[in-house]
Order: structure tokens, then sequence, then C-alpha cells
RNA sequence: GCGGGGAUGCCGGAGCGGUCAAACGGGAUGGACUCAAGAUCCAUUGGCUUAGUGCCUACGAAGGUUCGAAUCCUUCUCCCCGCACCA
């Protein structure tokens, strides 16, 4: 039997569409339809299975869409920036310049010979000056906004990156790309974006996002939104703010821990108590970041006293290990009695432990009736906290606040391969920013790699005129975090050419939101994020007009190696898309990849699986397809599969709709009308495009990629087609059976209800079972039925007769 | 600790109140074709039983709701994933 050649026909179909632009796209009439991939880095390595899964589903989607009419963006680029390319230039003695132009030209191959049906007109690269120009340009505006900011705080540190960190880069205190580096705090200056002002409005907005309740749950906690009261103790007449969710608490105050690590702690510190708060700093600076979260709670005494806002007691305030210096005010307020942390911390220095709540047993965390605390006694906790709290605001001593575990992020970077801040510091002037006219600020293509921020060792780019006074400056040599490219590439997209503007408003505007956009369930937390910022940001500038840049996000699952581990190259169990699509056709890689297995479910290769997804595209292949008129069943299978096809790609059940295009195929295989020919592979060249084509080109005109979705008759739809189908099939079962049980048999008689005659076809059921069949209707005087078993029959149930 | 997701036949994986001994794929077994192999096609693939039937045992474990549960509820066990002294 001839192989048939897969590779020869999806090249001469990849040309096709390369010559015909057959993806582009520009704004028209027809409703919009956004679909989006994330941008891959480019790696040196080429393509692994995990893109080869991701991006088919992508295309899949985004085929679908088109053929249902819509007009569909579906753009491709590459995240260039970003320090794996600068290691693997320095790995391979490269510049990353010029790495990075082998590796992407190497990748654009290899998506290519995937058949993926991207508008390559609008390719964006974040590597190039005209894109990131508008990464400084946004930066210099929300400098303008006082949204970029410089502070000195304890960042974090990857030795391994020689860089500082986001917050959302550091997993269990480890390198999001390190799992074995821990990461330091240092003490430094950095840059920082305000996310924070938006804090608030991206915990609202995710309401109406149409993501997974995980994908919502995972933002909402890590904004971590908390709403309380904040307090203002007074201590020697300067007013300190602490932040508490447990209000009905504060007559159970008895002390006030600060963060240690707060920068104004020394100034409550009395000289007696010196000493000791030193050694006590000391202590904790010397503690690994790692032993961090198993630590005792432990302080010492300041020496200072805060009064009490409603009872006017003296409070003794101590300085905490455990208290977190970034989080509302870094300080807060101890109530032993109702919270466990603050009752170890009691009984450890024999502090008062005061009941303002009613329990049985302290310390006691829950809410209930309030006691020993003055007028509120007797208010339940929830009611208490309203009324404490306009107590507070009457005193003007407290305020309802929210609070947010998220932190400004911090986007400096002390290497080279990212987008240069573009800052220049002036001795005389300060800080300046560069001028809008002089962006962008290239990066310098002459730098030494191996010691420090590359950036450092090209005197001449940091020297520079300082833009006001025209003095000697230099300029700020951290770049930005690669995430800043990325949180608004999208955008780019509507608009990739203009090199006057960041985007034309109007056509972000028609494009945007991004309708549905997949990828990994590791970016909820960190991309999606702050691609939500930049937007809101960006709308705020007015250049748009939507509040959410992603309509629906699909998190699909990962591609594990065949015994369930994680495919690595020390495994050796590495798949290679290349490879496959060379020995079976990127169809077949397609069609296996999103049949095995729900699109956001991880699932394990198998070589065998992916045989399966071959075999049945030689058949369909293979095929003569011949028309010729569909009888009824063939049209109720063929509109019934048209209209649950299309819904399982609408809820990206790609496995399902597989199966029900395997099980078309089987019923139109013995033959069907030309119109129903078209519409399975106008279904089929969604999944398998270059199959697709091909069949296409028999009978069909022009593209199929550019027909149209089939259209179904749902009067066409005939269950009891299927039931007949059912019961025929169980005959056959029967027979088998009954022959199997009787050991041989030479004819076999089956005897049916006079309107059920037409379900059962002689030649179909000799076929099957091997034997001469005769069917007869129970009425046949002329039947022949030696033991009567025309009499036991029932509807959907024949009898059997076999001798 | 908090939050989220899982556990289905030899395997992968559908199903998410009846039509379920459970789609589809893979594997295995038997058969057809063939000199033979491969490919292809057909049948079987929980147990017992029977001229096509009937029964039993099954969807992590144990209970419960229901006329009826793989599907709903409760508890438990195990696995994966987020956050983790956030006041």
């Amino acid at each position: 039997m001839k192989m048939i050649d897969f590779g020869k026909i999806e090249r001469k179909w990849q040309k096709r569409w390369e010559k015909e632009k057959a993806f582009a796209v520009t704004r028209n009439q027809k409703e919009k339809y956004y679909v989006l991939d994330m941008f891959p880095y480019p790696s040196g390595e080429g393509l692994h299975i995990g893109h080869a899964f991701v991006f088919t589903l992508g295309d899949i989607y985004a085929r679908f869409k088109r053929l249902q009419g819509f007009n569909v963006l579906y753009p491709m680029g590459y995240d260039a920036l970003g320090l794996p390319a600068e290691n693997a230039a320095i790995k391979y003695k490269e510049h990353p310049m010029d790495y990075n132009k082998r590796t992407t030209a190497n990748f654009m191959k290899q998506q290519k010979a995937m058949g993926w049906s991207y508008d390559w007109s609008r390719i964006v690269r974040t590597d190039d000056s005209d894109f990131y120009k508008w990464d400084q340009w946004i930066f210099l505006k929300m400098f303008e906004r006082g949204l970029a900011y410089r502070k000195k705080s304890g960042v974090n540190w990857c030795g391994k990156c020689q860089t500082v960190l986001a917050n959302e880069q550091v997993v269990n205190g480890r390198c999001w790309r390190h799992e074995e580096q821990e990461v330091e705090v240092k003490q430094l200056e950095q840059w920082f974006l305000k996310i924070t002002d938006y804090a608030d409005e991206l915990v609202d907005g995710l309401d109406k996002l149409d993501w997974s309740e995980r994908a919502k749950k995972l933002q909402r906690n890590w904004i971590g939104r908390s709403e309380g009261t904040e307090v203002d103790f007074d201590v020697n007449g300067n007013l300190w703010k602490v932040f508490t969710t447990r209000v009905d608490t504060l007559f159970g105050v008895t002390f006030l821990v600060i963060s240690a690590q707060h920068p104004e702690l020394m100034s409550l510190v009395t000289k007696e108590q010196e000493t000791d708060v030193r050694k006590f700093l000391k202590k904790i600076k010397s503690t690994k970041q790692e032993d961090m979260d198993k630590l005792e709670k432990e302080g010492v005494f300041t020496g200072s006293y805060a009064q009490h806002p409603l009872t006017g007691e003296e409070i003794p305030i101590w300085t905490g290990n455990f208290v977190v210096a970034d989080y509302g005010s870094g300080m807060v307020m101890a109530v032993p009695g109702h919270d466990e942390r603050d009752y170890d911390f009691a009984k450890k220095y024999q502090l008062e432990i005061k009941k303002v709540v009613e329990a049985d047993k302290l310390p006691f965390s829950g809410y209930g009736v309030l006691v020993n605390s003055e007028g509120f006694d007797g208010l339940k906790s929830e009611e208490a906290k309203n009324h404490i709290t306009n107590a507070l605001q009457m005193k003007n001593l407290g305020r309802k606040k929210k609070a947010f575990r998220l932190r400004d992020w911090l986007i400096s970077r002390q290497r080279y391969w990212g987008t240069p801040i573009p800052i220049i510091y002036c001795d005389k002037c300060g800080i300046q920013t560069v001028r809008e006219k002089d962006l962008p600020v290239k990066l310098p293509k002459k730098v030494e790699f191996g010691k420090g921020n590359p950036l450092l060792t090209n005197e001449s780019w940091i020297k520079v005129k300082c833009p006001k006074c025209s003095g000697g400056a230099r300029r700020e040599t951290d770049t930005m975090d690669t995430f800043a490219n990325s949180s608004w590439y999208f955008l780019r997209y509507t608009d990739s050419g203009n090199n006057k503007r960041i985007f034309d408003s109007k056509k972000a505007n028609y494009w945007m939101p991004v309708d549905f956009y997949i990828g990994g369930p590791e970016h909820i937390t960190m991309h999606l994020i702050y691609a939500r910022f930049y937007t809101k940001f960006l709308r705020d500038l007015g250049l748009i007009q939507i509040d959410e840049p992603v309509r629906r996000y699909f998190t699909q699952g990962i591609v594990h190696a065949k015994d369930g581990e994680k495919m690595s190259k020390s495994r050796g169990n590495v798949i290679e898309p290349l490879k496959i699509i060379e020995k079976y056709g990127a169809d077949t890689l397609r069609l296996f990849l999103v049949s095995v297995a729900s699109s956001d479910k991880d699932f394990n290769w198998s070589d065998k699986g992916i045989e399966g997804s071959l075999r049945f595209l030689m058949r369909v292949m293979k095929h003569k397809w011949r028309a010729k008129k569909s009888d009824e069943r063939v049209e109720h299978y063929v509109n019934k599969s048209i209209k649950e096809i299309a819904e399982d790609i609408e809820y990206m059940k790609y496995n399902l709709a597989v199966i029900k295009l395997r099980k078309v195929f089987d019923v139109i295989e013995s033959g069907c009308s030309k119109k129903d020919m078209e519409s399975f592979v106008k279904m089929l060249s969604v999944f398998c495009p270059h199959v697709g084509e091909e069949l296409w080109s028999r009978f069909g005109k022009g593209l199929v990629s550019k027909s149209s979705w089939p259209k179904f008759d749902e009067k066409k739809i005939n269950d009891s087609i299927e039931k007949a189908d059912e019961a025929l099939s169980k005959t056959v079962n029967d027979i088998a059976h009954v022959l199997k049980l009787i050991g041989k048999g030479e004819k076999v008689y089956v005897y049916v209800l006079p309107q059920e005659v037409k379900n059962y076809d002689e030649g179909f059921l000799s076929e099957k079972v091997g034997l001469p069949v005769k069917v007869f209707a129970v009425n046949d005087s002329k039947k022949y039925d030696p033991q009567g078993k025309s009499k036991k029959v029932k509807p959907g149930r024949p009898g059997i007769f076999v001798e």
C-alpha cells in the first residue's frame, strides 16, 4: 500500500496560503474576532511540543471563527527581549541581536510547517526598536502621571539572573527561572510601576470576564484585597497608622507591633532600648529568606507607647519579625485575646491578654458578641466594625480602608537585553526623562558580556547630555522587565506598522478586546495582571475605550512525555514537533494533539496514539470521493455533526469534535452527496487544514480555509434513524451471539415488524454476519419460521432463527 | 492553615441524575485477506449464565438523598496546583 506524501501536500498549501496572503486581515464591515496565542520567546531550540499544542488550539479556533464569517485577527510575534535570549547568546558567543535573528527565522519556518493561519503581515518583535520605543513612551507617560517612580526598598535579587525580580517572579522564595536559586533581599533603589493604583479596579473588573473561576480566583488571591479600618495611634504627638480587618476587637489591643523592616522603626526606639533593638535587627538580617516562614515570632520592646484612640490607654509598641513591612502600614495592632499570632507573642513576652469578644477559651478569632468594649458591648462583631469605625471617624482617628497584597511592580532589571528605561541622571538637574522626540533609546550593540550589567561597559552610550541643562549626564542602565513588552503587544498587533504612534486608536478600538486568548495557567498571576494594568492605563490616556484586554482566557493543559513525566533533555524523552511532522505530517500531529484529551487537561504523549490519527487521515485521503444522493440516514448524521461539532469547538472540546468527525466519516464513507462531502471537508479542514485543502481542491472552489462553516438543517436531524441503526447493529450482535452458541449455521432468518422492514437490509446483514440472511415481516404469511421465533418480536427487537 | 482541581475498564480518556458494563482512541485476543509479514477489515475484550436472555459485581472509600447515582449531598483517603505569619 502506498504511503501518502503528506509533506508534499502540506508544503503545497502552505505556499499557496502565503502567496495569497490568505489570512491577512484589515478592518471591514464584518464582525471582528480577535484570537490570540501568547507570542513565544524564539528559543534556539525551536518549537517544542507545548508550542505545537497551544498554537494548534488557537489555530483551530481561529479557522473555525473565520469559517463562521468573522473577520478574524490571528497574529503572531516574538517576545524576543529578555534574559533567556541574553543568556543563550552568551553561551553561544553570539550577540543577542544576531542570535535572535537566526532563531526567529527558524522558529517562523517551523510555525509555517504546522500550518498555523497567522496574519504574518502584522508580525511584531519586541527586540525591534520600533516596538520597544513604545515601551519607553508608555514609561514616560506613566512617569508624567506619577505611576513610574524610583524607590529604595528591599527587593528580590537572583544571583543567577544577576538582576532584581518582581514579586510575581519569586516562587516560594526562589527565582521563577532558577528553582535552585534562593532569592536574596537587597536594599536597592529601583524603578517601580504603580500598579497598586489600579488594584481595586483589577479586582472588580474580574467579574465581567469570561475566564475560568480558577483563573479569577488566582488573580483575586494575588491582588488580595481586604477591607478594614485604618486606625491612627498617637505616639508622642505623631499619628501612626495601623490597618486592621478586625476593629471590633479594638478594645482588646494590648500592644502594637511594628515591622522590623519598617523604614521609620528607629524613630520609635528609645535610648534605653536601642541596644536591644539593634541586636534584634542584626539577628533577623542573618536569617535566611528560606527559613523565614518557619521562624518563631520574636520581638523587642521599642520603649515607646501609643495612645489608644478610644480609651486613651498607654499601649507599648514592640517591633517584631512577623510583621510584613510593606503591607498596610507595616504596623499592626495586637489583640492577643483574638488572634493566635498575637496570643503566642503575648504569652512569650508576658503581655496583657484581654477578652473583648465572648468566648469560652482564648484565643478566639471568630466573630461573636462584644464584651469589655465600653459602649459597644453586646454588639455583634459585624455591626461593631461599623460602629467603632464611625466612632473613630468622628474623632478623625480612623476610617474605612482597603489593603492589598499586591505590591507595585518592580520593573528595573540589571541586564542588557531589555528595553532601556528612558531616564537620564544629571548631577545638577536630578532625574530627567528622555524627551519624547529622542525616543527610542536604542540598545547599543557594542557591549561586553560577563561582568554585571553589560550596558555599564559602553561608556559612550551611557554618557549623554542632560535634556534640561545640556550638561554632562548619564543614562539609566537598568532595562525593563520583559513583562513590560508583553503587557501591551496585543495592542500593537492592531496596527503593527505604525511608525508615528503607538497604534491608531480607531484600529485598536475595532479589534480590541482580545476575544479569545490561550495560554498557560502560570501567566494568570503575572502577564495577565500586568496586561490588565497596562490596558487600563492606556485607556486612561484616552488611547482605547476598553477596560479589559482579554474577554475569554483559556488555559491549556501540559503535554507530558509518554510515561507522564516531564519532558526534558536529561531524561531523553523530548518529542520534537519537527521530527513528528517529518514522519507523520503536520495534520496528523495537529489531529493527535487535540484528540487525546480535553484541551484544558494535561495529557501524555503516545506513539500509538499518533499512529491512530495517521490511520484516520490515510483513510480519508484514500477514500474515493464520488457524489451520489445522500439518503436520510447520511443526512441525519451529517447535519447532526455540523451542529454538535460547532458546539464542541466553541467550548474547546476538540477531542469530542474529533470523535464526531470520525463518526460522520464512517457514515459518509459509503457514499453521500456533494454537499455532504463538502460539509465534512470543511469541518475537517479546521483541524487538518492541508488535507482539507487537498480534498477541497478536488471538488470545491477556492480555498476551503476561506469558505464557510456548513449550515445544518434541523429538520434533517432525526434521532429515530440513529435508534434504528442501533437496533440493526444489536441484531447483528445477536445473530453473531446465537451463531457462537450453536456452533455453526447456514442460513439466518430475521423477523421484524412490518413498519421496520426497511431498517433491516438483507445485503447489509448478510455481509456483516457472513451468512445469507433473509428478512421477513412478521405478518408475511409466506415466511419460513419453523420455531415460531416471529412470535417474540418487539419493536426494535427482531426475532432470529438460524439453521 | 486557606483556596482551587482531580481519582472512571488493560491504558489514555468521555460521560456529570434514568436510554451506562460506560463514547472514542490505543492495546490485547480471535477471525478474514496474504506464501508470509505489514496495512486493511470484522468480532471479542468485568463475572456467571442463556439460541440473541437474565443476574451479579463495578466508575478512590464509607455513608446519605432519590422510584432511580459514575453523575447530587456528607465525611474520609490519596494526588496535583495556587497563596501562605497580609493582621
